[in-house]
DNA sequence: GGACTAAACGGACCGCAGTCCGGTTATATT
DNA sequence: AATATAACCGGACTGCGGTCCGTTTAGTCC
Protein backbone atom coordinates (compact mmCIF):
# COMPACT_ATOMS: atom_id res chain seq x y z
CA UNK A 1 0.00 0.00 0.00
CA UNK A 2 2.71 2.65 0.73
CA UNK A 3 4.54 3.72 -2.38
CA UNK A 4 7.70 3.42 -0.85
CA UNK A 5 9.38 3.87 -4.10
CA UNK A 6 12.25 5.88 -4.22
CA UNK A 7 15.79 3.68 -3.89
CA UNK A 8 17.10 6.04 -1.56
CA UNK A 9 14.64 6.20 0.96
CA UNK A 10 15.38 7.75 3.70
CA UNK A 11 15.84 5.68 7.04
CA UNK A 12 12.57 5.58 9.31
CA UNK A 13 12.62 8.55 11.83
CA UNK A 14 13.73 7.18 15.20
CA UNK A 15 10.50 7.28 17.08
CA UNK A 16 8.80 5.44 14.17
CA UNK A 17 10.92 2.77 14.72
CA UNK A 18 10.85 2.50 18.07
CA UNK A 19 6.75 2.98 17.79
CA UNK A 20 6.76 -0.18 15.81
CA UNK A 21 8.73 -2.30 18.01
CA UNK A 22 6.70 -1.55 20.15
CA UNK A 23 3.28 -2.23 18.20
CA UNK A 24 4.68 -5.22 17.10
CA UNK A 25 5.41 -6.53 20.66
CA UNK A 26 2.06 -5.57 21.93
CA UNK A 27 0.92 -7.44 19.03
CA UNK A 28 2.86 -10.72 19.95
CA UNK A 29 2.04 -10.19 23.61
CA UNK A 30 -2.25 -9.52 22.77
CA UNK A 31 -2.33 -12.68 20.07
CA UNK A 32 -0.88 -15.03 23.00
CA UNK A 33 -2.98 -13.85 25.26
CA UNK A 34 -6.46 -14.24 23.60
CA UNK A 35 -5.47 -15.27 20.21
CA UNK A 36 -5.70 -13.70 17.28
CA UNK A 37 -9.54 -12.24 17.83
CA UNK A 38 -7.78 -10.16 20.84
CA UNK A 39 -6.01 -8.43 18.37
CA UNK A 40 -8.59 -5.30 17.90
CA UNK A 41 -6.77 -2.49 17.02
CA UNK A 42 -8.00 0.02 19.47
CA UNK A 43 -6.72 -2.47 22.14
CA UNK A 44 -3.23 -2.51 20.50
CA UNK A 45 -2.81 1.19 20.39
CA UNK A 46 -4.04 1.67 23.71
CA UNK A 47 -1.35 -1.67 24.49
CA UNK A 48 1.77 -0.55 23.32
CA UNK A 49 0.90 3.48 24.19
CA UNK A 50 0.13 5.08 21.00
CA UNK A 51 -2.43 6.42 19.29
CA UNK A 52 -4.62 4.88 17.01
CA UNK A 53 -3.50 6.78 13.72
CA UNK A 54 -0.23 5.60 14.37
CA UNK A 55 -1.04 1.88 13.99
CA UNK A 56 -2.89 2.40 10.55
CA UNK A 57 0.61 4.92 9.51
CA UNK A 58 2.73 1.52 10.22
CA UNK A 59 0.72 -1.34 8.98
CA UNK A 60 -2.16 0.13 6.55
CA UNK A 61 -4.67 -2.46 8.29
CA UNK A 62 -5.44 -4.93 10.46
CA UNK A 63 -4.26 -7.41 7.55
CA UNK A 64 -1.05 -5.21 6.68
CA UNK A 65 -0.24 -6.10 10.24
CA UNK A 66 -1.07 -9.15 10.26
CA UNK A 67 0.93 -9.59 7.36
CA UNK A 68 3.48 -8.31 8.95
CA UNK A 69 3.39 -10.58 12.05
CA UNK A 70 3.65 -13.89 9.88
CA UNK A 71 6.58 -11.90 7.50
CA UNK A 72 9.42 -14.14 9.22
CA UNK A 73 7.53 -17.67 9.36
CA UNK A 74 6.04 -16.78 5.31
CA UNK A 75 9.38 -16.33 4.32
CA UNK A 76 11.07 -19.36 5.94
CA UNK A 77 7.89 -21.42 4.19
CA UNK A 78 9.16 -19.71 0.57
CA UNK A 79 12.69 -20.65 1.07
CA UNK A 80 12.13 -24.25 1.29
CA UNK A 81 9.85 -24.26 -1.51
CA UNK A 82 11.94 -22.37 -3.33
CA UNK A 83 16.22 -23.33 -1.78
CA UNK A 84 15.35 -26.12 0.41
CA UNK A 85 15.89 -29.59 -0.07
CA UNK A 86 13.95 -32.00 -2.34
CA UNK A 87 11.58 -32.76 -2.26
CA UNK A 88 9.64 -29.38 -1.54
CA UNK A 89 12.57 -27.69 -2.94
CA UNK A 90 13.66 -28.11 -6.33
CA UNK A 91 15.89 -31.60 -7.45
CA UNK A 92 12.63 -33.47 -7.29
CA UNK A 93 9.97 -34.79 -9.79
CA UNK A 94 7.76 -32.01 -10.49
CA UNK A 95 4.78 -34.08 -9.39
CA UNK A 96 6.51 -34.76 -5.79
CA UNK A 97 7.47 -31.22 -5.81
CA UNK A 98 3.74 -30.78 -5.99
CA UNK A 99 2.04 -32.96 -3.24
CA UNK A 100 4.89 -31.99 -0.95
CA UNK A 101 3.94 -28.44 -1.21
CA UNK A 102 0.51 -28.96 -1.06
CA UNK A 103 1.25 -30.90 2.42
CA UNK A 104 3.34 -28.18 3.72
CA UNK A 105 1.35 -25.86 2.94
CA UNK A 106 -1.44 -27.66 4.82
CA UNK A 107 0.76 -27.97 7.80
CA UNK A 108 2.08 -23.98 7.44
CA UNK A 109 -1.99 -22.66 7.56
CA UNK A 110 -3.08 -25.37 10.19
CA UNK A 111 0.06 -23.88 12.39
CA UNK A 112 -0.39 -20.26 12.21
CA UNK A 113 -4.36 -20.73 11.25
CA UNK A 114 -6.38 -17.28 12.65
CA UNK A 115 -3.10 -15.51 11.71
CA UNK A 116 -3.70 -16.19 8.16
CA UNK A 117 -7.13 -16.19 8.05
CA UNK A 118 -6.92 -12.48 9.22
CA UNK A 119 -4.03 -11.41 6.60
CA UNK A 120 -6.78 -12.66 3.85
CA UNK A 121 -8.59 -10.47 5.33
CA UNK A 122 -7.75 -7.51 3.00
CA UNK A 123 -10.02 -5.30 1.38
CA UNK A 124 -9.93 -5.72 -2.10
CA UNK A 125 -6.79 -8.36 -2.25
CA UNK A 126 -6.75 -11.36 -1.34
CA UNK A 127 -5.97 -13.20 -4.43
CA UNK A 128 -2.88 -10.76 -5.77
CA UNK A 129 -1.26 -10.79 -2.15
CA UNK A 130 2.57 -11.42 -3.68
CA UNK A 131 2.51 -14.53 -1.68
CA UNK A 132 -0.62 -16.03 -3.33
CA UNK A 133 0.77 -14.77 -6.63
CA UNK A 134 3.69 -16.71 -6.57
CA UNK A 135 1.99 -19.92 -5.15
CA UNK A 136 -0.02 -19.19 -8.43
CA UNK A 137 3.26 -19.36 -10.44
CA UNK A 138 4.85 -21.82 -8.77
CA UNK A 139 2.89 -24.41 -9.08
CA UNK A 140 2.07 -23.36 -12.86
CA UNK A 141 5.55 -24.28 -12.91
CA UNK A 142 5.32 -27.36 -11.32
CA UNK A 143 2.70 -28.37 -14.11
CA UNK A 144 4.55 -27.30 -16.93
CA UNK A 145 7.59 -29.23 -16.02
CA UNK A 146 5.47 -32.14 -15.32
CA UNK A 147 4.50 -32.64 -18.82
CA UNK A 148 1.12 -30.47 -18.19
CA UNK A 149 -0.23 -29.81 -21.78
CA UNK A 150 -3.13 -28.01 -20.95
CA UNK A 151 -4.41 -24.53 -22.60
CA UNK A 152 -4.56 -22.68 -19.65
CA UNK A 153 -1.85 -23.89 -17.08
CA UNK A 154 -2.30 -20.68 -15.27
CA UNK A 155 -5.91 -21.26 -14.79
CA UNK A 156 -5.51 -24.92 -13.53
CA UNK A 157 -2.83 -23.52 -10.80
CA UNK A 158 -5.17 -21.42 -9.63
CA UNK A 159 -7.71 -23.79 -8.97
CA UNK A 160 -5.46 -26.08 -7.99
CA UNK A 161 -4.51 -23.36 -5.20
CA UNK A 162 -8.26 -22.51 -4.06
CA UNK A 163 -8.26 -25.90 -3.01
CA UNK A 164 -5.85 -24.98 -0.52
CA UNK A 165 -7.98 -22.05 0.49
CA UNK A 166 -7.16 -21.82 4.14
CA UNK A 167 -10.26 -20.72 5.07
CA UNK A 168 -11.57 -24.05 4.03
CA UNK A 169 -8.74 -26.19 5.67
CA UNK A 170 -9.79 -24.65 8.80
CA UNK A 171 -12.88 -25.24 8.42
CA UNK A 172 -12.92 -28.57 7.50
CA UNK A 173 -10.65 -29.07 10.77
CA UNK A 174 -12.22 -27.42 13.08
CA UNK A 175 -15.91 -28.20 12.35
CA UNK A 176 -15.62 -31.61 10.98
CA UNK A 177 -12.58 -32.97 12.63
CA UNK A 178 -10.58 -33.95 9.60
CA UNK A 179 -6.97 -34.44 10.09
CA UNK A 180 -4.43 -32.54 8.60
CA UNK A 181 -2.91 -35.64 7.19
CA UNK A 182 -6.55 -36.78 5.19
CA UNK A 183 -6.11 -33.39 3.77
CA UNK A 184 -2.66 -33.88 1.92
CA UNK A 185 -3.81 -37.37 0.86
CA UNK A 186 -6.60 -35.37 -0.61
CA UNK A 187 -4.27 -33.10 -1.98
CA UNK A 188 -2.40 -36.02 -3.39
CA UNK A 189 -4.63 -37.58 -4.63
CA UNK A 190 -6.19 -34.50 -6.84
CA UNK A 191 -2.87 -33.29 -8.11
CA UNK A 192 -2.20 -36.99 -9.01
CA UNK A 193 -5.04 -37.20 -11.09
CA UNK A 194 -4.86 -34.05 -12.74
CA UNK A 195 -1.43 -34.46 -14.24
CA UNK A 196 -1.35 -38.21 -15.37
CA UNK A 197 -5.46 -37.38 -16.53
CA UNK A 198 -4.72 -36.86 -20.04
CA UNK B 1 -30.42 -18.65 13.09
CA UNK B 2 -34.43 -18.94 14.33
CA UNK B 3 -35.81 -22.40 15.49
CA UNK B 4 -39.37 -22.44 13.97
CA UNK B 5 -39.36 -26.19 14.92
CA UNK B 6 -42.84 -26.70 16.19
CA UNK B 7 -44.17 -27.77 12.93
CA UNK B 8 -48.11 -25.84 13.41
CA UNK B 9 -46.10 -22.70 13.69
CA UNK B 10 -48.32 -19.79 14.25
CA UNK B 11 -49.01 -18.22 10.66
CA UNK B 12 -47.11 -14.55 10.76
CA UNK B 13 -47.87 -11.88 12.18
CA UNK B 14 -49.82 -9.32 9.62
CA UNK B 15 -47.52 -6.32 10.93
CA UNK B 16 -44.47 -8.83 10.09
CA UNK B 17 -45.82 -9.45 6.78
CA UNK B 18 -46.08 -6.17 5.87
CA UNK B 19 -42.71 -4.95 6.86
CA UNK B 20 -41.29 -8.38 5.15
CA UNK B 21 -42.54 -7.27 2.10
CA UNK B 22 -41.66 -3.75 2.69
CA UNK B 23 -37.52 -4.40 3.56
CA UNK B 24 -37.18 -6.72 0.28
CA UNK B 25 -38.92 -4.03 -2.03
CA UNK B 26 -36.65 -1.51 -0.38
CA UNK B 27 -33.71 -3.83 -0.83
CA UNK B 28 -34.17 -4.68 -4.02
CA UNK B 29 -34.55 -0.88 -4.59
CA UNK B 30 -31.70 0.14 -2.98
CA UNK B 31 -29.77 -2.48 -5.01
CA UNK B 32 -30.88 -1.48 -8.26
CA UNK B 33 -29.80 1.74 -7.84
CA UNK B 34 -26.38 1.58 -6.48
CA UNK B 35 -25.54 -1.79 -6.14
CA UNK B 36 -24.97 -4.75 -3.19
CA UNK B 37 -22.28 -2.08 -1.65
CA UNK B 38 -25.22 0.24 -1.08
CA UNK B 39 -27.78 -1.77 1.09
CA UNK B 40 -26.19 -1.24 4.55
CA UNK B 41 -28.65 -2.26 7.13
CA UNK B 42 -29.09 1.60 8.69
CA UNK B 43 -30.28 2.95 5.17
CA UNK B 44 -32.67 -0.06 4.53
CA UNK B 45 -34.29 0.19 7.50
CA UNK B 46 -34.45 4.07 6.87
CA UNK B 47 -35.97 3.59 3.60
CA UNK B 48 -38.19 0.58 4.61
CA UNK B 49 -39.41 3.09 7.16
CA UNK B 50 -39.01 0.88 10.06
CA UNK B 51 -36.79 0.33 12.82
CA UNK B 52 -32.91 -1.21 12.46
CA UNK B 53 -33.91 -3.93 15.08
CA UNK B 54 -36.66 -5.28 12.47
CA UNK B 55 -34.66 -5.73 9.92
CA UNK B 56 -32.47 -8.10 11.86
CA UNK B 57 -35.06 -10.06 13.44
CA UNK B 58 -36.59 -10.87 9.66
CA UNK B 59 -33.07 -11.40 8.31
CA UNK B 60 -30.56 -12.02 11.47
CA UNK B 61 -27.92 -11.00 8.90
CA UNK B 62 -26.63 -8.54 6.48
CA UNK B 63 -25.88 -12.24 4.66
CA UNK B 64 -28.90 -13.59 5.81
CA UNK B 65 -30.50 -10.59 4.11
CA UNK B 66 -28.87 -11.43 0.61
CA UNK B 67 -29.46 -14.90 0.87
CA UNK B 68 -33.12 -14.03 0.55
CA UNK B 69 -33.16 -12.07 -1.99
CA UNK B 70 -31.21 -14.78 -3.61
CA UNK B 71 -33.83 -17.52 -2.65
CA UNK B 72 -35.93 -17.25 -6.34
CA UNK B 73 -33.24 -17.65 -8.35
CA UNK B 74 -31.30 -19.92 -6.11
CA UNK B 75 -34.10 -22.25 -5.78
CA UNK B 76 -34.60 -22.15 -9.47
CA UNK B 77 -31.09 -23.58 -10.21
CA UNK B 78 -31.23 -26.22 -7.70
CA UNK B 79 -34.10 -27.30 -9.38
CA UNK B 80 -32.35 -27.27 -12.61
CA UNK B 81 -29.93 -29.36 -11.26
CA UNK B 82 -32.10 -31.63 -9.51
CA UNK B 83 -34.98 -32.27 -11.60
CA UNK B 84 -34.03 -30.42 -14.88
CA UNK B 85 -33.05 -31.75 -18.44
CA UNK B 86 -29.87 -33.33 -19.15
CA UNK B 87 -26.55 -32.61 -19.29
CA UNK B 88 -27.54 -30.62 -16.41
CA UNK B 89 -30.43 -32.71 -14.59
CA UNK B 90 -30.29 -36.17 -14.23
CA UNK B 91 -30.22 -38.53 -17.46
CA UNK B 92 -27.05 -37.52 -18.98
CA UNK B 93 -23.40 -39.50 -18.14
CA UNK B 94 -22.10 -38.24 -14.79
CA UNK B 95 -18.89 -36.80 -16.27
CA UNK B 96 -21.26 -34.50 -18.57
CA UNK B 97 -23.21 -33.67 -15.51
CA UNK B 98 -20.01 -32.66 -13.78
CA UNK B 99 -18.65 -30.41 -16.74
CA UNK B 100 -22.53 -28.80 -16.90
CA UNK B 101 -22.63 -28.14 -13.80
CA UNK B 102 -19.77 -26.23 -13.28
CA UNK B 103 -20.53 -23.98 -16.10
CA UNK B 104 -23.43 -23.00 -15.21
CA UNK B 105 -22.95 -22.38 -11.38
CA UNK B 106 -20.45 -20.02 -13.38
CA UNK B 107 -23.05 -18.74 -15.02
CA UNK B 108 -24.84 -18.44 -11.83
CA UNK B 109 -21.86 -16.84 -10.34
CA UNK B 110 -21.07 -14.29 -12.98
CA UNK B 111 -24.70 -13.02 -12.96
CA UNK B 112 -25.43 -12.38 -9.24
CA UNK B 113 -22.41 -11.34 -8.73
CA UNK B 114 -21.95 -9.07 -5.80
CA UNK B 115 -25.37 -10.90 -3.96
CA UNK B 116 -23.56 -14.22 -3.73
CA UNK B 117 -20.49 -12.57 -2.36
CA UNK B 118 -21.84 -10.72 0.25
CA UNK B 119 -24.03 -13.57 0.51
CA UNK B 120 -21.37 -15.57 1.64
CA UNK B 121 -20.34 -13.03 4.04
CA UNK B 122 -22.01 -14.92 6.91
CA UNK B 123 -19.91 -14.57 9.92
CA UNK B 124 -18.99 -18.47 11.06
CA UNK B 125 -20.73 -20.69 7.92
CA UNK B 126 -19.81 -20.02 4.03
CA UNK B 127 -19.54 -24.15 3.83
CA UNK B 128 -22.09 -24.75 6.40
CA UNK B 129 -25.15 -22.94 4.29
CA UNK B 130 -27.22 -25.79 2.87
CA UNK B 131 -26.63 -24.39 -0.58
CA UNK B 132 -23.24 -25.59 -0.40
CA UNK B 133 -23.65 -28.34 1.30
CA UNK B 134 -25.83 -29.83 -1.32
CA UNK B 135 -23.43 -28.97 -4.27
CA UNK B 136 -20.90 -31.03 -2.02
CA UNK B 137 -23.20 -33.60 -2.14
CA UNK B 138 -24.27 -33.64 -5.44
CA UNK B 139 -20.42 -33.22 -7.03
CA UNK B 140 -19.59 -36.37 -4.33
CA UNK B 141 -22.67 -38.50 -5.59
CA UNK B 142 -21.76 -37.51 -9.50
CA UNK B 143 -18.10 -38.74 -9.02
CA UNK B 144 -19.11 -41.57 -7.29
CA UNK B 145 -21.30 -42.57 -10.41
CA UNK B 146 -18.94 -41.80 -12.61
CA UNK B 147 -16.84 -44.72 -11.14
CA UNK B 148 -14.25 -42.57 -9.06
CA UNK B 149 -12.66 -44.73 -6.61
CA UNK B 150 -10.80 -42.91 -4.05
CA UNK B 151 -10.62 -43.23 -0.60
CA UNK B 152 -12.68 -39.56 0.07
CA UNK B 153 -14.99 -38.61 -2.37
CA UNK B 154 -16.53 -36.01 0.22
CA UNK B 155 -13.49 -34.14 0.19
CA UNK B 156 -12.57 -34.78 -3.51
CA UNK B 157 -16.15 -33.10 -3.77
CA UNK B 158 -15.53 -30.23 -1.80
CA UNK B 159 -11.83 -29.43 -3.60
CA UNK B 160 -13.78 -29.48 -6.78
CA UNK B 161 -16.03 -26.79 -5.39
CA UNK B 162 -13.58 -24.88 -4.14
CA UNK B 163 -12.82 -24.16 -7.11
CA UNK B 164 -15.98 -22.39 -7.98
CA UNK B 165 -15.71 -20.19 -5.05
CA UNK B 166 -17.46 -17.00 -6.14
CA UNK B 167 -14.79 -15.13 -4.79
CA UNK B 168 -12.51 -16.37 -6.98
CA UNK B 169 -14.43 -16.75 -10.08
CA UNK B 170 -15.04 -13.15 -9.49
CA UNK B 171 -11.79 -11.86 -8.93
CA UNK B 172 -10.82 -13.42 -12.06
CA UNK B 173 -13.37 -12.01 -13.91
CA UNK B 174 -13.12 -8.26 -12.70
CA UNK B 175 -9.27 -8.09 -11.94
CA UNK B 176 -8.01 -10.42 -14.81
CA UNK B 177 -10.45 -10.43 -17.38
CA UNK B 178 -11.00 -14.04 -17.40
CA UNK B 179 -14.39 -15.05 -19.35
CA UNK B 180 -16.75 -16.85 -18.01
CA UNK B 181 -15.99 -19.02 -21.49
CA UNK B 182 -12.30 -19.84 -20.58
CA UNK B 183 -13.44 -20.35 -16.67
CA UNK B 184 -15.72 -23.34 -18.12
CA UNK B 185 -13.49 -24.56 -20.12
CA UNK B 186 -10.89 -24.72 -17.01
CA UNK B 187 -13.56 -26.57 -15.07
CA UNK B 188 -14.25 -29.02 -17.95
CA UNK B 189 -10.08 -29.81 -18.03
CA UNK B 190 -9.95 -30.37 -14.14
CA UNK B 191 -13.01 -32.78 -13.36
CA UNK B 192 -12.00 -34.73 -16.47
CA UNK B 193 -8.93 -35.13 -15.95
CA UNK B 194 -9.84 -35.77 -11.91
CA UNK B 195 -12.74 -38.49 -13.45
CA UNK B 196 -10.38 -40.21 -15.81
CA UNK B 197 -7.00 -40.27 -14.15
CA UNK B 198 -6.16 -43.55 -12.60
C1' DG C 1 22.16 26.86 19.79
C1' DG C 2 18.19 28.45 16.94
C1' DA C 3 15.18 28.15 13.12
C1' DC C 4 12.97 25.41 9.71
C1' DT C 5 10.42 21.49 7.63
C1' DA C 6 8.82 17.17 6.70
C1' DA C 7 7.49 13.36 9.10
C1' DA C 8 5.18 11.23 12.74
C1' DC C 9 1.75 11.61 16.24
C1' DG C 10 -2.85 11.01 18.70
C1' DG C 11 -7.45 10.75 19.42
C1' DA C 12 -11.92 12.58 17.91
C1' DC C 13 -14.70 11.12 14.39
C1' DC C 14 -17.27 8.17 10.76
C1' DG C 15 -20.13 4.42 8.96
C1' DC C 16 -20.73 -0.14 9.58
C1' DA C 17 -23.02 -4.74 11.43
C1' DG C 18 -25.11 -6.44 15.12
C1' DT C 19 -27.43 -6.34 20.14
C1' DC C 20 -30.72 -5.00 23.74
C1' DC C 21 -34.73 -3.81 26.01
C1' DG C 22 -38.74 -0.97 27.31
C1' DG C 23 -42.86 0.18 24.88
C1' DT C 24 -46.54 -1.23 21.42
C1' DT C 25 -49.88 -4.03 18.98
C1' DA C 26 -52.08 -8.00 16.70
C1' DT C 27 -54.54 -11.85 17.91
C1' DA C 28 -56.80 -15.43 20.71
C1' DT C 29 -59.87 -16.08 24.57
C1' DT C 30 -63.81 -15.22 27.32
C1' DA D 1 -65.95 -5.52 24.37
C1' DA D 2 -62.49 -6.31 27.73
C1' DT D 3 -58.42 -8.82 28.86
C1' DA D 4 -54.22 -11.20 28.45
C1' DT D 5 -50.08 -12.44 26.19
C1' DA D 6 -46.80 -13.36 23.02
C1' DA D 7 -44.93 -11.50 19.19
C1' DC D 8 -43.31 -7.50 17.28
C1' DC D 9 -41.34 -2.89 17.06
C1' DG D 10 -37.91 1.02 17.15
C1' DG D 11 -33.84 3.21 17.98
C1' DA D 12 -30.22 3.96 21.36
C1' DC D 13 -26.08 1.53 22.15
C1' DT D 14 -21.68 -1.22 21.46
C1' DG D 15 -17.35 -2.42 19.32
C1' DC D 16 -15.22 -2.65 15.18
C1' DG D 17 -11.95 -1.07 11.19
C1' DG D 18 -10.60 2.88 9.14
C1' DT D 19 -10.02 8.20 8.24
C1' DC D 20 -8.80 13.06 9.22
C1' DC D 21 -6.46 16.86 10.70
C1' DG D 22 -4.48 20.03 14.09
C1' DT D 23 -0.35 19.41 16.96
C1' DT D 24 4.27 17.79 18.19
C1' DT D 25 8.87 16.39 17.26
C1' DA D 26 13.15 14.44 14.99
C1' DG D 27 16.55 15.60 11.92
C1' DT D 28 18.92 19.25 9.18
C1' DC D 29 20.95 23.45 7.83
C1' DC D 30 22.85 27.87 9.15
Amino acid sequence: MRPEMTPATAAERSDAARNRERLLLAARELIGQGGAAALTMDRLAEHAGVGKGTVFRRFGSRAGLMLTLLNDSEAAFQARVLFGPPPLGPGAAPLDRLVAFGAERIVYVLEYGDLVLAAEHASRNRFDVPAAALWNRHVEMLLREGGFDSPEPWLMAGSLNATLDPERLLHLVREHGVTGRRLSASWRDLVTRVVRGA
